[in-house]
Parts: C-alpha cells; structure tokens; sequence
RNA sequence: GUGCGUUUAGCUCAGCUGGAUAGAGCGUUUGGCUACGGACCAAAAGGUCGGGGGUUCGAAUCCUCUAACGCACGCCA
C-alpha cells in the first residue's frame, strides 16, 4: 500500500506543476509544528533560487493552487515560505480502512525478494554465552525478522566458533589434567568413547583457565597453538575430542538461545568451511594475489584513497595454520556456493569493524563475490553496567547470559504478583515473556552502533519507553476488546472520520506505519521500529483515556472505535513479533 | 602516533539525512481514582546541543580547528 507520505507528496506535486513550478520541490516532511498542521512542506524556500520569486510569493501560489484538493483540508502559509498541509479527514479515514482491509497491514512486500544470510551469535563453542552476545542475538533476530517480514528471504546463521586457539587450549589443558585419556595416546587406533568425557560445567571452567594460563605461559602457549594446527589437520584423537566438545556445547546453545526466542537456519561453523580453503588459496596464488611475507600468507587489502593504513590480511601463519580471517572468506566461499545470497550481513562487535574490512576487500579482490553481492557489517557497541563500564558481575567476572535472564524474570515475577492479576499458576510464564520484551526492547531501543547501559531497574519498569509498557498496551487493548465481545458485540464497524484530536493523532500514527517499519528495515535500525510503537502506544493511551468505548450509544461509532483499537492492537503486535518478542493474554 | 566513534536536560536516550519554539522517559513538583485495566493520563520546572570558527535565507545536523572519553591498528577471535 502506498505510504501515506507519499499520497501528501503527489498531492502537494500537483500543486507546484498547476502553480507553475517544479514538482520536484514539492517534498513533505511531518510537521515540526503539530499545532499549525500535520505535514509541511519547505519547498518553497528551496525553489526561490531557480525561480528568483520571494519564497512565500511560492509558497501562496502553490496554496490556492491546492484550495480545492481532496487531500487537504487546509493549505495555509507560514514564517518565510512554510507551506502547512492539513489533511482532509475523510482522507485519513480512508486511509485506514483500507489498511485494515489490507492483508500487510500496509506494509509493501519486497518487489525483488533478496537472498540475505545474516551472521549473528558467533558464540565459541566451550564457553558459556555471556551478555556479549546477547547484543548479536538480540539484533541480528530482530532484523532477520523485519526482512522476512518484508518478503524477503532471510537466512540466519549461528556461525559457531569451532576451530581457533580456543579449541588448542581446551585440548591442551584436558591433556594437562587427564594425559590418561585415549585421545591423547598416539597409537591409539580403536574406537573412541561415545561419551564425552567432561560435561558442559566442566567445559566452560576449562576454558577460562586455559585462557588465563596461556598469557603467562609461553611454553603453554606453544602447545596450544600446535594442538590447534594438529586439530586442523586431522589429527583422529583431537578431532574425537573436538566432536565431544561440539555436542555438549551445542546442546547447550540451543537451550540457551531458545530461551530468548532466537531461532536460527543454519548451525554453521568455522569448520565447516575448512574444505574450502586449499582450493581459494590455491587460486589466490596462482593470481599473484597471496604472497609470503615474513613466512606468512598475506594479501594486499590497502587501497590507495585510504585515509589510514589497512593492514593485510593473513591467510596463513608462518606455522602453516589457518587464521579467523582465513575462515571468514572460506565461509563467504561456502555461503556463495551453497546459497548465493544477495547479501551477507555481519552483526558483529564494532570493535571488528577493521577485520571485516579486510576480508570484505579480499573477497572482492579475489572474486570470490561479485560487485552485486553486497557484504555488510553492522556493528553494535557494548553492553555497559550502570557504572558505565562493561557489565560484569557483582564480583566483577564476567555475567553469565542465564543469570542475566534468571534475574531478570525473577523481578518480572515479583511485580507482577504484586500486581496480582494473573493468576499464580501463570505467573512464571508472564513473567518469562514481559522479562524477554524487557531485556531486548532495552536493547533494541538504543541505536546499534552505541554502547549502551544495561539497567535492570529501567528496563524491566513498566513506566515510560520499556518493552513492558509497550506490552500493557497491548494486552489492555485486548482486554476491552475481549469485554466488547463478551457484551455481544460482534465485528467491527468501518473506521469513520475522528471525532477529536486524541483520535486523530492515533489515526496519523497509524497510518505511517508502513513507513516506520520500511525505513526501519532499510537502515537496519530496529530502534526506530521501537520508537514508532512507543509513539503509537501513547498516541493510544491517550486516546483511551479520553474516550469511553463500550458505553458509546451510537453503535456505528463504537464500531469504528473498536476497529481503530483492533487495528492499532494488529500493528503493535506485528511490529514487536518482527523485534523479537510478544505478548501475553494477561499481566 | 594514525584512524574511527562518542559528547544533546540532574540521569538514560531520540532527533526521520539543513527548517519554525531542540523532543521523550526516569527523577522532581502538581492535578486526575464512580478503574471499558491508575502498570494509566494531564501539566510544570529543567538546555549557550563539549568548545571556537566557517558555509547560507536557516545548522544539534554540512566543513574546519580543538578538548575529553572510548575503540581499533600483521601472524588472537
């Protein structure tokens, strides 16, 4: 359905042409003054200098020329040459009935449907997801969601990392502890245990201190690093282990991704594209790309109108290993064999930002994607405590992403049987749903590119711009509509003109929805879907406040009422099924 | 050192690509409970948009200089 800013626009462009100016100028913005009008438009101002008349000479043309239109209802001029548009409310209320008629709720399905695979998570397995990579989840699902939402076809990746030093040091310090075990025993050629030999808890303490040991240790460090080559190279005991390891780590993510409501396509990983990588590196060769410098494989990135140094990429270690910016490329190689997808979109710590520019400018420079196949990265900030320094935990390790949630539900839980409408029994699974719309409308709510404070008290209130206030609009506009229907009313009405100012505000709001959501795909910016439904919830709530609905005596207008809330009720819960979360019945 | 990012109300953040009087929430102060859900609504106070200079009819937004903080800069991921 075509926006409603557009609809203005045509109409405001027919005006400049019969006026005598070019339609090009007719451009329309909301206004800046809600007061005087609801659209504006400042070409006039922008036309003086190819026309050389007095911009309101233009702007009071362009007016008269607009008295008689079915669009406006008013055309007045304002200031230097501000053209004020009121708009008919015919208009509007057309407007919105067709876009309760409309099987998007207006919002306009891709024309040319791209193939986009969106790269988020990257946990490592071994270790425990921490609130570090709540950020990637959090986003990477939510603009997943808004494209496949928009027709397009959307591919989410967990992209594990499987295959790096970690892998070396988790090997390194089990055989440290345990040199008993099989998989270290060279001559060993039987079969391996089915069992993993530790458990997820183990794993995730192994690891740290592995980490920790190797930047003390060089003599340690060493061994990690030849177990990691060992590892890619085949070697059958480390390989057995690193298939336990991948078992009990995996089912531990789903678990724990499950629980934010992210789902995604592909469990990839880093191995995975391990057989890609002889065959481009060969060819990067065999072109003059890769060349050895100081025993490593490298390849020019840096191109000349850089404003600072791109370092370039290593393919290959002096000691023959592969890097993660080795394995990136494979995977974009594997990506483009498997799906080729009109984009690859990286989000990703911002703090990578570098990295993807090299392996992005190696891809193109290798051909391994053509100039068409866009390769993105958006990339977030971090995640800050209340102090304004990275989140840790009151002892100051690092927050587990199950206790953040544990936390997080359990104060959910607690206010709401303080408010005790729901029913005990329900209780824990409101709570579970309000706290997940808590956790990630905070989140989505900041623009991506920013560090941002987490604040547990904010973000699970009910008050002001929380996901739990966008929740209880929700569920309070099903709870009348629930009441309309135990009265016996059935269906509703057409959605006629508004009858005040309240409900002219909320029929504006809605109808940009299809705007809104659109921009808010195209510049991967789900903070301005937020920012949309926080204004339509207040627009609502307004609304609500000053009109009584269910004992409105003419029917045709109660009708038109409970259409505009079912309307209004449809597009908030599209838009927060799109964010990544939803709402309960009762809270 | 080089480059990138950030700086807007006491606090947390918007500001839709240059427009009129810079907006929200929290907090503070005040008003509205015969409640279709008060987890709400209405209102007030609170700002030299880090600082200087420039571009033009017009700048939080573009250019330039500068300060503070954060981050990244060849064999980690």
């Amino acid at each position: 359905m075509k926006r409603i800013i557009e609809r203005i626009e045509e109409e405001a462009a027919r005006g400049f042409e019969s006026a005598g100016f070019n339609p090009k100028y007719a451009k329309v913005t909301l206004s800046n003054r809600p007061d005087l009008a609801e659209y504006q438009c400042n070409g006039a101002m922008a036309a003086k200098k190819e026309y050389g008349t007095a911009p309101r000479k233009i702007a009071e043309a362009v007016a008269e020329a607009l008295a008689d239109s079915d669009v406006f209802s008013e055309v007045s001029v304002a200031g230097p040459g501000f053209i004020n548009l009121k708009l008919k409310r015919t208009f509007l209320s057309q407007y919105l009935r067709d876009m309760g008629n409309d099987g998007e709720l207006s919002l306009n399905m891709a024309e040319n449907p791209e193939t986009i695979i969106i790269d988020y998570g990257g946990p490592n397995v071994a270790k425990p997801l921490h609130v570090g990579h709540l950020r990637s989840a959090i986003i990477g699902e939510s603009i997943k969601r808004m494209g496949r939402r928009l027709g397009h076809k959307v591919i989410g990746d967990v992209h594990l990392g499987d295959w790096g030093l970690q892998m070396g040091l988790i090997i390194t310090e089990l055989h440290e502890r345990r040199p008993d075990l099989v998989y270290f025993d060279e001559n060993y050629t039987g079969e391996y245990p089915a069992e993993a030999p530790f458990t997820i808890s183990e794993l995730e303490e192994i690891y740290p201190a592995a980490s920790a040991r190797s930047k003390e240790d060089e003599a340690y460090k060493a061994k990690a690093l030849q177990a990691t080559h060992e590892l890619q190279e085949g070697c059958r005991g480390y390989k057995a282990l690193w298939q336990h390891i991948m078992e009990v780590s995996v089912t531990d993510l789903k678990k724990n991704y499950k629980r934010l409501d992210v789902e995604f396509d592909l469990w990839k990983k880093e191995s995975d594209a391990q057989p890609y990588i002889p065959d481009m590196i060969q060819k990067m060769k065999d072109e003059g790309l890769a060349y050895e410098d100081d025993g490593a494989l490298i390849v020019d990135v840096a191109s000349e109108s850089d404003t600072k140094t791109v370092p370039p990429c290593i393919l290959l270690k002096s000691d023959g290993a592969s890097l993660y910016t080795t394995t990136d490329l494979a995977t974009i190689v594997e990506r483009m064999k498997l799906f080729s997808p009109d984009e690859i979109l990286y989000v990703v710590d911002k703090r990578q930002e570098m990295h993807f520019i090299q392996v992005f400018r190696c891809a193109r420079k290798a051909g391994i994607v053509s100039d068409d196949v866009k390769l993105s990265f958006l990339g977030f900030g971090t995640m800050n405590g209340k102090d304004g320094k990275p989140f840790k935990t009151r002892e100051g390790g690092v927050m587990r992403l199950e206790t953040l949630i544990d936390d997080i539900d359990a104060e959910m839980y607690k206010k709401i049987v303080e408010n005790r409408s729901v029913r005990d029994k329900d209780a824990e699974e409101t709570a579970e749903t309000v706290g997940l719309a808590a956790i990630k409308y905070g989140d989505l709510s900041n623009q991506a590119s920013k560090d941002y404070i987490f604040d547990i008290d904010r973000f699970t209130s009910f008050e002001g711009n929380t996901g739990p206030y966008i929740l209880y609009t929700i569920v309070r506009i099903k709870s009348i509509l629930s009441r309309y229907r135990e009265e016996g009313g059935t269906g509703n009405g057409p959605i006629l003109e508004p009858a005040s100012d309240g409900e002219k505000t909320l029929m504006l709001q809605l109808s940009r929805y299809n705007e809104a959501f659109e921009n808010a795909f195209a510049e991967r910016a789900p903070h301005r879907l937020c920012a949309y439904i926080y204004e339509l919830s207040n627009d609502l709530n307004s609304f609500y406040h000053e009109t009584k609905i269910l004992s409105e005596e003419n029917e045709e207008q109660k009708r038109s009422w409970i259409a505009l809330l079912d309307l209004t009720m449809r597009v908030l819960e599209d838009a927060i099924n799109a964010l990544g979360f939803s709402a309960p019945d009762r809270m």
